[in-house]
DNA sequence: TCTGGGGTCCTAGGACCC
DNA sequence: TCTGGGGTCCTAGGACCC
């Protein structure tokens, strides 16, 4: 047993974290909606992000939007605009980088940085360089940001949820069980429920209980993720500053849900089949195929049936894929069963610039689809998405089921809510003949 | 949060090899 | 052939995050 030390190489590592970014971004672009209650993720259905007028409405995320009418009908509705929010996000990293280099891109609206050897250099104590960045980040961007400044990454999520919105907290070393002690244990970043109610079964309920269990206890009932959180609690940093764009995909994958849940087998597989247009025009605008695919049906009683399979050869066309899936869909699908999501996840990803010729003409017959689906990306960019898409696509584009005329009334709800105009869509049948 | 969508990482255990 | 020990690679599935 090793006596606690926080007082070695002590860093400095500050966490920014924009508050109800989506909702504030929407206000900062339109200052008529400051004050409002303000929801955003209208396209799905659900709330993504709300504004803290609307929270104190009682509204919060994933709440679905008829929900939120009913309880908070003053509220605005907007449909999620991620060119806005990225570029405020980049605006937010560029201001953090004014003062460091290592400033980690860690979501769309969260950052760390590492301040570590800058208070001479600056002449500014660390808290003053970190509430200097906050002005700057809320008077520039018209925003609020929430800060933690503390000795490790795991800390300084704690202090930037500690004070929300607009605060900012510093964690000292000496400081440290103050905060352990008003955090309950599920709280900390990194650790779930299960762990969290495994922990709770020996009396751990406050972050302070858990950083004071013994290393070796921790090392033989907890995994190497919950030890280095437990070193990062009693201030050891072992979290580095990730630097670099998080541009390299491992995976992309597309899932959605429909109602009402369905057993007609040509409805749910044109549900996958859009999802894989969709997850294919996604790795294609990235430069990417992919190798492997898994695919899964979700039931009603959220059952799930996966089936992974994995390609002789790198693909970015939807209909390679969909002739792929075809015959396992049809091993999986169970008329007597409800299903009510597809989804289709894309790995094993490589730049599709790159080919080795092989001996059957297959890298050929690539380029052919290469030429077609640049083809349907330029006229999707000129006319919209979904102007061109599979035929086997085409009752989940319409979202029609066979028979079903509520399913063709919430198509006319649907394209009236989009304001689309009558434009014709022109769909292809499976293109694997394409010569 | 009774279940929306998009990701990443870790671990245990099997297959295979020497 | 059923008996040692050890290493690597892959996969399935769990857990977690925003």
């Amino acid at each position: 047993m090793q006596p606690i030390n926080l007082f070695d190489f002590p860093r400095a590592i500050v966490h920014i974290d924009g508050d109800s970014f989506f909702a504030s971004c929407e206000v900062a672009k339109n200052p008529k909606l400051k004050g409002k209650p303000v929801v955003t993720g209208l396209e799905r259905g659900i709330v993504s992000a709300l504004s803290y007028e609307a929270k104190a409405m009682g509204v919060k995320r994933a709440m679905r939007i008829s929900e939120v009418k009913k309880i908070c009908p003053e509220a605005i509705f907007l449909p999620s605009d991620y060119e806005t929010y990225s570029l405020f996000s980049m605006r937010m990293y560029n201001i953090v980088r004014r003062y460091t280099p290592e400033v980690e891109e860690y979501s769309i609206d969260e950052c760390f940085a590492d301040l570590t050897g800058l208070r001479r250099p600056l002449g500014m104590s660390y808290e003053a360089i970190a509430f200097k960045i906050k002005k700057e980040l809320d008077f520039e961007l018209g925003i609020t940001f929430s800060l933690g400044l503390a000795p490790t990454k795991v800390l300084a999520k704690i202090g930037s949820k500690y004070k929300k919105p607009s605060g900012l907290t510093i964690i000292k070393g000496r400081d440290i069980h103050l905060y352990l002690s008003k955090t309950e244990v599920g709280k900390v970043w990194g650790i779930g429920p299960q762990t969290s109610s495994f922990l709770n079964k020996f009396g751990i309920n406050s972050a302070l209980q858990f950083v004071l269990k013994d290393e070796q206890w921790i090392k033989e009932k907890l995994t190497k993720p919950h030890y280095e959180i437990w070193q990062e609690l009693r201030g050891e940093s072992v979290y580095k500053i990730e630097l670099g764009k998080k541009n390299n995909y491992k995976s992309i994958s597309k899932t959605k849900t429909f109602t009402p849940a369905s057993n007609d087998k040509e409805f749910v597989f044109s549900q996958l089949s859009k999802n894989v247009e969709n997850a294919c025009i996604k790795i294609r605008r990235h430069k990417l195929s992919a190798k492997k695919i898994f695919f899964f049906l979700k039931t009603q009683d959220y059952k799930h049936y996966g089936v992974e399979i994995k390609l002789s050869d790198a693909t970015f066309s939807p209909n390679c894929i969909l002739n792929v899936i075809r015959n396992h869909f049809e091993k999986i699908f169970n008329k007597r069963e409800l299903f009510r999501a597809t989804g289709i996840i894309l790995s094993d990803l490589n730049s599709c610039e790159i080919k080795q010729p092989d001996l059957f003409g297959k890298i050929e017959q690539e380029e052919k689809f290469a030429k077609i689906f640049k083809g349907i990306d330029e006229i999707s960019k000129k006319y919209g998405k979904h102007s061109v898409f599979l035929g086997t696509s085409f009752q989940a584009m319409n979202n029609v089921q066979h028979q079903n005329k509520r399913g063709i009334q919430s198509e006319r709800k649907l394209n009236l809510f989009r304001g689309e105009t009558k434009r014709k869509k022109l769909y292809l049948p499976m293109l694997g003949e394409v010569k």
